[in-house]
DNA sequence: CTGTTAGCGCTTTCAG
DNA sequence: CTGAAAGCGCTAACAG
């Protein structure tokens, strides 16, 4: 009911402005920092802002002044490091332009993502930042009939001509899958991640490409369909190592999956990397971290949110189109889930 | 500059009252599901709404109303699990009540910290969460006396009587620790969190009441002082085993710290848990995903989230000061990084 | 350089 | 049950 009562009394502009001894224009100037305002007055108001402890409203600078200096953030969800560390470089980003963030998670269903997307647009955020985005078609083109600025984070997709940021799936699942090989690997498992998005889609490319560059046969049965959760790997893992002529190698589309992989392996007494070879994707903190190390494909996470807020903020500012998409680097890490086969036959 | 023109022509209340035929209040009325409006008049209204896409202006409706209907979470780190599966209990309970959520991260910087309450507590959220906090008496005492809602998660500290929830972390190391002492183990060593956070410090007595209970001698050289981070955990095990005579089970205020430690003893060419027990706190995701699987005392981080949202809707909505604190259970997990001692002497 | 005048889109009394 | 009127705190032309 009471939510500050006396001891808050509300300081607004006009109080700074009566304090100072001007017109309430003149401090919502020295808000904005506006040009026109001659420095002496300027300190007074400053400092009549310090005394009375003002601190402006943000709502109604919004509604007044048409935008909201806030962008929301659509995320599948948090449970890896994954996501994390792309919040981490928009942060960086965003507090450098006293921008807020506000996040919204759709714990991956799809129906909700939309919805979000709709009301999103209408007041409450001035831009969008979109992480891996499960079915972007329903929305990316009401979104760009309205001209609402928006990012792409980490997707690739049928979806052509919109600004977004990305990394070198292909280029890391091919450089990946090429080590192994010069390793001496010949049969090379692959779990894939969830298709319906382009990174996926993009690795699995990059694995079959160094494979045809090798001249390596393609098995379909080395390459098993994930979603990119851990339990994927766990079961393409059993089915790679089910088959009758086993892979020395598993490619798992992203670090969770890895982990995945590696329980399974463990579970049938094998060894890593002796017995089999494993790769991930993505180099999450805890991929360093579990045992043995392991190595995988690096995506510049924190970059990739860093540029993604810094062409967002650009949009809003200088009203540009930019529907230019920026791809990152990735980097093959090696660590200790690697090495060469040893001759199981003989 | 230009934003949205003709293609979304701005759907007000206005807009909504034309269409249905009656005046704005009235749309005003059936948005706020206010009881006062003919059925009939009511459908009208929602099918223009329907039609004419409407979505209502937030920014607006809390200048007018006094409330953004949106919650301010504050964390200091997004890096590991911990955070992230709070967030998913926030969210939860934060969508059933319409509410969105503002994220502002700290990346541990004090300072920042005691900024963001400050400026949060005007005009921008409701409410606020706090998430491990670490130096909330900088502005608890002002939260409280302008009577601001909010409320602490994982936080036990010198401050009393204001609303918190957390988890059983003096019984959940007192637990962990008597489990290790009847495994056999008689010298534990303990790796604590951040001393100035009150969870940290439990934990830490926690383990002590369990070595007194049982007649184990304290060694103070047995306790090393950790800050949550890896790089502790691994210093902490190099420092505990480098001891004339080294512990045969180490305990780690954090699964973070414990990954630090596994790291270590490994690189000693250590077997765990066969020449050394592990156990951290926590249960973040990865603890189960690491080898040998991290025995731990999961604290209920999901759970945790709820319930402090529920809280702090709570208030918001009753008005009610509801200056208790919550503390929900921890349970140990027992996995495969800890076993009895072998005997390292004989 | 500074003050005046309109609103932004909505909630809320207060009258009917 | 519904309409009219008065702002919420601030920005943005427009005049000085």
């Amino acid at each position: 009911m009471t939510k500050n009562e006396k001891s808050s009394p509300k300081i607004t502009i006009f109080e700074v402005a009566a304090e100072a001894g001007v017109s309430f224009a003149t401090v919502s100037r020295v808000i904005n920092h506006d040009i026109h305002v001659k420095s002496e007055t300027r300190d007074r108001v400053l400092s009549a802002m310090q005394r009375l402890g003002y601190v402006a409203n943000r709502q109604a600078r919004s509604l007044a002044g048409g935008k909201s200096n806030t962008i929301g953030l659509l995320v599948p969800d948090l449970g890896t490091g994954y996501i994390g560390e792309i919040i981490r470089g928009i942060d960086t980003e965003l507090s450098w332009s006293e921008m807020d963030l506000i996040l919204y998670t759709t714990h991956r269903t799809a129906a909700k993502e939309a919805n979000y997307v709709a009301n999103l647009a209408r007041g409450m955020v001035d831009g969008l930042l979109l992480v891996l985005p499960r079915n972007p078609v329903d929305y990316i083109e009401t979104l760009t009939r309205r001209n609402f600025p928006f990012v792409l984070i980490d997707h690739q997709g049928t979806v052509e001509n919109c600004p977004a940021v990305g990394a070198t799936n292909w280029q890391g699942a091919y450089t990946a899958t090429e080590y192994l090989i010069q390793l001496g690997h010949k049969r090379i498992g692959f779990i894939t991640g969830s298709m319906d998005l382009g990174c996926a889609e993009d690795r699995l490319k990059g694995y079959r490409s160094a494979l045809r560059t090798n001249h390596i046969p393609e098995a379909a049965e080395l390459i098993y369909e994930g979603n990119f959760f851990q339990p994927d790997g766990y079961a393409g893992a059993c089915a790679l190592l089910d088959l009758k002529n086993p892979p020395t190698a598993i490619f798992a589309s992203n670090d969770v999956m890895a982990m995945g992989v590696m329980d399974a392996v463990r579970n049938r007494g094998l060894r890593i990397p002796d017995d089999i070879s494993i790769v991930g994707f993505d180099n999450i903190p805890q991929s360093a971290m579990v045992y043995p190390p392991l190595t995988t494909v690096q995506q510049p996470l924190e970059q990739m949110g860093r540029v993604a807020a810094q062409m967002l903020i650009n949009i809003l500012k200088n009203g540009e189109k930019d529907s230019s998409r920026i791809e990152l680097p990735t980097e093959l890490i090696i660590r200790s889930s690697t090495s060469s086969p040893r001759d199981r036959v003989g």
